[in-house]
DNA sequence: TTGAAAGCGCTACCAC
DNA sequence: GTGGTAGCGCTTTCAA
């Protein structure tokens, strides 16, 4: 079914039944009537690709995430959709599952399809892609990697600053033995994070013991480096998590040691997401208003497609420490 | 940068120039080299629009879900998107909140886009849009709604089955007093779900007290479910929760409200999505083979692709109840 | 091994 | 108000 048989169906020429079709032009009221019974009767579907190679400009953005499954990723794009959708645009997500080589080909994909804006909202990067997308002219905005451009808009938030306050808040209710639990260490802005403890562990030398172990972006994952950091005899009395996807899985696997938190240990996580207040105990962590990033998200990249290049822009956020039943004094010697 | 502008730079047609471009055909090497290096040069990216305009067969997927913050629905999505991406496909989706007008949306959406397939696993349905897709020669899958036809296939799972399953553990464990809470009570499946505990209920008639409580599908409104019927006075002994959604909420509302669960209360889910096993206590729940879905629901988009019509199929799934730590014998009147 | 040209389905501009 | 038609960028015969 093409706009052609409609239109042949409804006596008019294709133009006359794109008219209609889009709204568009005056068209005599008996004229639209057969159009639109016409393309009824046949099921008529438009051909978007058609449609977007004719020259229409795209209301299509897009939106690269690294972990689909970790809610943190999830709610940053149910945001910026849901922003979208109500201004009459539309959003395709495509996940990496953290690997660079899936990033580049996710952004070929995005860029094949002509979007008129694209959210890179990921961990891993590869050098030579930043600096093609700071290249192109389309409006971008990066989270987390990337440096501010002509077209491109920079989110980040200061992860340090909230990791800072978890340390000295956990040091203030007595913890002189932390443990951080990360996935990836070998991306950036991962790195980034475990620096941010390592860095705020420096400030108390000698007094704060600590170790490190890294697993997988899950629940499980979580579980599997609970394990290993218990097994290895450490005995930390806090264990700060790199982000509360894997927070869950320490939780449930202390249980299984039959340590209770927070007497025995004290657990934070990081994003907030939602089910850290439906966890038991529910978790202590740092809020990152995603909501708010998704929205900020879209608009920059709307702006941007109606000023053009209107200069450089960074969005530092600050997150905030919340503090729920996870976290407790540490136990007595 | 259109593949004409490489094909100028490399003093070459469009023709060969897209030979080169899509590995296809026999092309002398030196010319391939000067081709790759003129695209690599521009930043040529094929405009896929172009491209399935002129006639390519599709290699895009769709789906469309209801709920896509339903873990659920998102592990369907990751397990047939994952096998589709293994085979060269890819597949765009579409969440409709449970509103059939964005299904309808969605619907022409994918249609306009000509996938090569679409999965629609919702729970919300409009009459009409059954007949269209039916009447459409697209493969379909269905997951909960429609029915089979020519170029349908329809996946459901025996959700009484698994109903009977739980309620009948209950009751050997000395459960009377049973509630349940569901969503969108007005939507087909949801309230074959709700009628399964009905009729369950009356086999057990004089027996076991039962009511029903309906919010939103998610874990705040299993929250405010719970908040209801526990305000309500019905004292139940047993909560049986449409799916594990929801009754993470229910889940945490009951530690509010002091009861401990199972002690207090039992708690049953359905789905056993990943975190089921995370919660604490951790969730009895009926399994639903989300990844075999996934998968299931792939492979019968590809096959209809290839063999066309090769009549209905109808695929049941049989659910199968994980005993948990959230269940346990009725508490002493 | 390569090029010329005919579309794919639609929109938009220009006439009538 | 309506129709004719020139592309949009690409793939794919058909010839050379």
């Amino acid at each position: 079914m093409t706009l052609e048989d409609v239109a042949k169906r409804a006596g008019v020429s294709t133009a006359t039944a794109s008219r209609v079709l889009n709204k568009a032009g005056v068209v005599k009221d008996s004229t639209r009537r057969r159009v639109l019974k016409a393309a009824e009767e046949l099921r008529y579907h438009p051909n978007l690709h058609a449609r977007s190679l004719a020259g229409v400009k795209s209301h299509t953005l897009g939106m690269i995430v690294s972990n689909i499954e970790n809610p943190f990723f999830l709610d940053i794009f149910c945001s910026l959709e849901g922003e979208a959708v109500r201004q009459g645009y539309e959003v395709v997500v495509e996940h990496t599952g953290y690997r660079s080589s899936r990033l580049v080909a996710s952004v070929r994909s995005m860029l094949g399809r002509r979007i008129a804006g694209l959210a890179v909202i990921v961990s891993e990067m590869e050098h030579s892609l930043i600096e093609e997308l700071t290249a192109s002219s389309l409006p971008i905005v990066f989270y987390d990697v990337g440096h501010p451009a002509r077209n491109i808009t920079n989110i980040k938030v200061h992860y340090e600053a909230g990791m800072r306050r978890t340390v000295e808040y956990l040091y203030s209710i007595g913890h002189r033995r932390m443990a951080f639990i990360g996935h990836h260490a070998g991306l950036d802005p991962l790195h980034e994070r475990l620096k941010a403890f390592l860095d705020t562990m420096a400030r108390y030398t000698g007094e704060v013991h600590h170790t490190t172990v890294v697993s997988e972006d899950s629940p499980s994952g979580g579980r599997r480096a609970a394990r290993q950091l218990l097994d290895s005899g450490f005995g930390p009395t806090a264990i700060l998590c790199v982000n509360d996807n894997m927070a869950l899985g320490v939780l449930r696997e202390l249980k299984n040691y039959g340590l209770s938190v927070p007497a025995d240990v004290s657990v934070t996580g990081y994003d907030n997401i939602g089910i850290a207040e439906f966890t038991c105990p529910s978790l202590t962590t740092v809020d990152i208003p995603r909501g708010q990033i998704g929205k900020l998200a879209f608009e920059a990249l709307i702006q941007r497609q109606a000023n053009g290049a209107n200069g450089c822009r960074e969005i530092v956020i600050e997150p905030q420490l919340i503090v729920r039943e996870s976290t407790g004094p540490a136990p007595a010697e």
